[in-house]
DNA sequence: GTCCTTTCCG
């Protein structure tokens, strides 16, 4: 546009000739005569900096002072927001009629404030000039977009009060407000006041069941539309379609479609764009193309629906490939458009091509749009680049309630629930409500805090803030409680929930398995099994893994042999692990590795490391060589599985290998993820390693550690020290005696009072000598003592642990 | 001159 206004200067043919200075004034055109360039001009332009640049072509040509000219203008300043300009030129309108006060409230309205148009409607019935309907219907439709509804109330009665509550425009534009301020029932109550309905009023009441989720409503609605003896148009079409795409009846869909083809519109864009919408959120994906492929004409909405509908179905990669070709056709993405591509980066967890986008955004006039920067949030948490992600939040001039979620949610996903829970209590400082994402968001960062204590204190708040029906909020508790030890508040919120999602069963199947009682998890999946809801690949993950913690072999390959035989799911790469740890785990390494070899897929990573694991309980140097091979051709540096083998090793006492394998290591510059364990303590939670002596209690700990050492071993508590070469026997013992698990568990003993459980937590697998330990501290000091590692709970009771020894 | 399609955080 602005380089369309480059030669401002009219056409020869058309200019008043050039007058020497001081020459009178051009006569005034007649008022007819505004087919002047300039008033052309005036009617192209997109913003209030086009305007002033034609303004002195304007005043040059004496046009200024022209009615007609005055109108256009104030029609412009209004709708662009510029107030004051406006009333300049208000001003020097002499004679102002009612129709100059229209003309300006209908700018206000449309392009600049509410607040600007509710203002001068005001100063427009000081001035005593009648208002005419569609002052109303201006007025109501800025207050719908502004979800204003006390302003729409104020106008709703101003609007009766002046006789107009039988106009059909009138009431339509009121159905449309209060659908727009999620008043549906209000909404409803009006249409059907209304003396007469046309298609338009129809159309408003559908669109409005349609945006507020009451999509089987909107459906109804256009039946009795036909009963009432008229014709849906496009339209209806456009406004009913997103409903179908909302119950997810594809058959519905398509009848509608059908429709459209019969009355001819099924081609106009509008029509085209939803169906491509409708039919991508009905899972119909290819057809989605099919009517994206064959439109004529498509704008920006038809591609953003298509692009949308691949990031939606999971299909990140089209969905980025027909981004590229939107911008190769020159197409300007919208803020929709960016927020698809966002979210296939996203996706793909594709952080060069999440970067292009960013770069892109900055030159786009959207770089301070709240929803894409949250986008942006979003897409950089999910590619681990959380720094990145709060930079985006921390320079965001506005913040969203979605933005405080994103960031809380980038911050639990990344292993950083302090941050997450910061966030959370900070935007309760400033007045911010959360809301059910919020709840959803920092309830994973307490899961991974895992202490009992928050754990509640979050399941408070849920409760405070109502938000404790909310499905989503309950599967998280679920799932938190399980987490942090709390395996019986789990099943209490999991048996109040009237509805679940596959994703509630998993939890709590997961919970159980995690807790070494795989019996209940199995039980529970059978009942899942007869429930509405059917498992999904992760259940089986869930169930298997239950399975394998508690050497329930049998069980274990009958559920895997109906996963593609009953429920048609084609097992994964972490589904051949699982049964290759519940194979070997339970000491079939044989069978273990021949399942390996019979695999469809080539096996990968997961399914040596579980081989892996299994070599190393069982001893089997000869098996966990060929696996550590194959591991280390497929992954060549990571210091675990390097750790892994060197243990088997070490146990077989072969202490060269030993040595090879931390040469190896050392080579490549790999380290072994220092263990530590986390204990909560009033409030804070202590973190313990190996040796460490810079606790302010050590001295304590070290001390009480003594004393259950002396009492543990008289009860019968031998050190392994098989695992620890080139040291003498006393040190060896020392060695075994401050690793972090223990220290903790020191302690919690100085600082609990007696007979309280004491909980812990391992970053990695808990240690042989420490798990023996335990068992004995838990039998000669009467507490009960529950260790969370990397796998899973043990609770250790009685001298006993809930794993039975088989982790 | 009133009605409509694509949207971020589980």
């Amino acid at each position: 546009m602005a380089s369309a206004l480059r030669p401002i200067t009219p056409p020869p043919a058309l200019a008043p000739p050039a007058k020497p200075a001081g020459a009178k004034q051009p006569p005034r055109l007649p008022s007819h005569l505004f087919h002047h360039p300039s008033f052309l001009l005036l009617e192209m332009c997109a913003t209030a900096a086009e305007v002033r640049q034609i303004l002195p072509l304007v005043i040059k040509h004496g046009l200024y002072g022209e009615y007609n000219y005055q109108t256009k203008l104030l029609g412009l300043f209004s709708r662009f927001g510029c107030s004051g300009e406006a009333a300049l030129v208000f001003d020097s309108v002499e004679a102002k009629n009612d129709e100059l006060f229209h003309t300006v409230l209908k700018g206000h309205a449309k392009g600049s404030s509410l607040e600007a148009a509710l203002a001068f409607f005001t100063d427009m019935r000081c001035a005593r000039v009648r208002p005419v309907v569609y002052n109303f219907t201006y007025l109501l439709k800025a207050c719908g977009d502004n979800s204003d509804l006390r302003w729409g109330r104020d106008i709703h009665g101003q609007l009766v009060v002046n006789g107009f509550s039988d106009n059909v425009y009138a009431m339509t534009a009121v159905v449309n407000m209060y659908a727009k301020c999620r008043q549906i029932d209000e909404a409803r109550k009006m249409f059907d006041r209304m003396p007469e309905r046309d298609l338009v009023a129809w159309n408003a009441i559908i669109a409005g069941y349609a945006q507020n989720g009451m999509a089987e409503k909107a459906v109804e609605m256009v039946s009795r539309l036909q009963e009432d003896g008229q014709h849906p148009d496009s339209i209806t079409t456009v406004a009913v379609l997103p409903a179908c795409a909302d119950i997810g009846s594809l058959r519905l869909g398509k009848s509608i479609h059908a429709y459209g083809i019969r009355a001819g519109f099924a081609s106009l864009v509008n029509v085209s764009s939803a169906l491509v919408d409708m039919y991508s959120k009905c899972k119909a994906i290819g057809t989605a193309r099919l009517v994206f492929d064959r439109m004529k004409v498509r704008n920006v909405v038809s591609w953003n629906s298509m692009i949308d509908g691949y990031a939606q179905a999971g299909n990140a990669e089209a969905a980025l490939r027909l981004f590229k070709k939107l911008l190769g056709e020159g197409i300007k993405p919208t803020d929709v458009t960016i927020m698809a591509a966002l979210h296939a980066c996203a996706e793909l967890q594709d952080l060069e091509e999440g970067k292009r986008v960013h770069e892109l955004l900055l030159h786009s006039g959207l770089a301070s749009d709240v929803s894409v920067l949250n986008s942006l949030i979003a897409m950089y948490s999910k590619c681990k680049r959380v720094d990145a992600a709060s930079e985006v939040f921390a320079t965001m001039q506005s913040k969203s309630l979605v933005s405080w979620n994103a960031m809380i949610s980038g911050y639990a996903q990344n292993e950083r629930p302090d941050d997450a829970l910061n966030l959370f209590r900070k935007m309760q400082q400033q007045s911010i409500k959360p809301d059910s994402f919020t709840i959803v968001s920092v309830i994973p960062a307490v899961a991974d805090i895992s202490v009992l204590r928050q754990a509640k204190w979050i399941h408070g708040h849920a409760v405070r803030l109502n938000l404790d029906k909310n499905i989503f909020v309950l599967t998280a508790l679920v799932d938190m409680y399980a987490k942090c030890g709390g395996l019986h508040l789990a099943r209490k919120v999991f048996d109040t929930m009237r509805e679940r999602h596959v994703t509630t069963w998993n939890a709590m199947i997961d919970g159980y398995g995690t807790h070494g009682l795989g019996k209940d998890a199995v039980k529970l999946f059978e009942e899942m099994r007869s429930s509405p809801v059917q498992p999904n690949d992760v259940t089986f993950l869930c169930v298997l893994s239950a399975c394998s913690h508690s050497g329930l072999v049998d069980e274990g390959r009958k559920i895997f042999a109906t996963m593609k035989r009953d429920y048609s799911l084609e097992p994964s790469m972490d589904h051949y692990g699982s049964m290759v740890d519940l194979l070997g785990r339970a000491g079939g390494l044989q069978e273990a590795w021949e399942f390996i070899e019979k695999m469809p897929i080539e096996p990968g990573i997961s399914v040596f490391g579980a081989m892996l694991g299994a070599c190393k309980i069982h001893k089997n140097v000869e098996l966990g060589e060929r696996a550590a091979s194959k591991i280390f051709e497929l992954e060549p540096d990571d210091g675990g599985y390097h750790v892994l083998l060197s243990n088997i090793y070490a146990t077989a006492s072969m202490w060269e290998d030993v040595a090879r394998v931390r040469n190896m290591m050392e080579k490549k510059g790999l380290q072994k993820a220092p263990g530590c364990t986390y204990i909560e303590l009033k409030n804070a939670v202590h973190t313990f390693y190996s040796g460490m002596t810079n606790h302010p209690q050590s001295a304590k700990i070290y001390a009480k550690l003594d004393e259950i050492i002396d009492d543990i071993k008289a009860v019968g508590y031998v050190p392994d020290t098989n695992s620890i070469h080139d040291v003498e026997a006393d040190v060896k013992e020392q060695l075994l005696n401050t690793h972090s698990e223990k220290l903790a568990i020191a302690f919690g003993l100085i600082n609990t009072s007696p007979g309280s459980t004491i909980q812990i937590r391992k970053n990695l697998r808990v240690c042989g000598d420490c798990h023996n330990a335990t068992k004995y501290i838990s039998q000669v000091t009467g507490r009960e003592i529950i260790v969370r590692d990397m796998q899973r709970f043990h609770h250790f009771k009685d001298g006993k642990c809930s794993c039975g020894d088989y982790w």
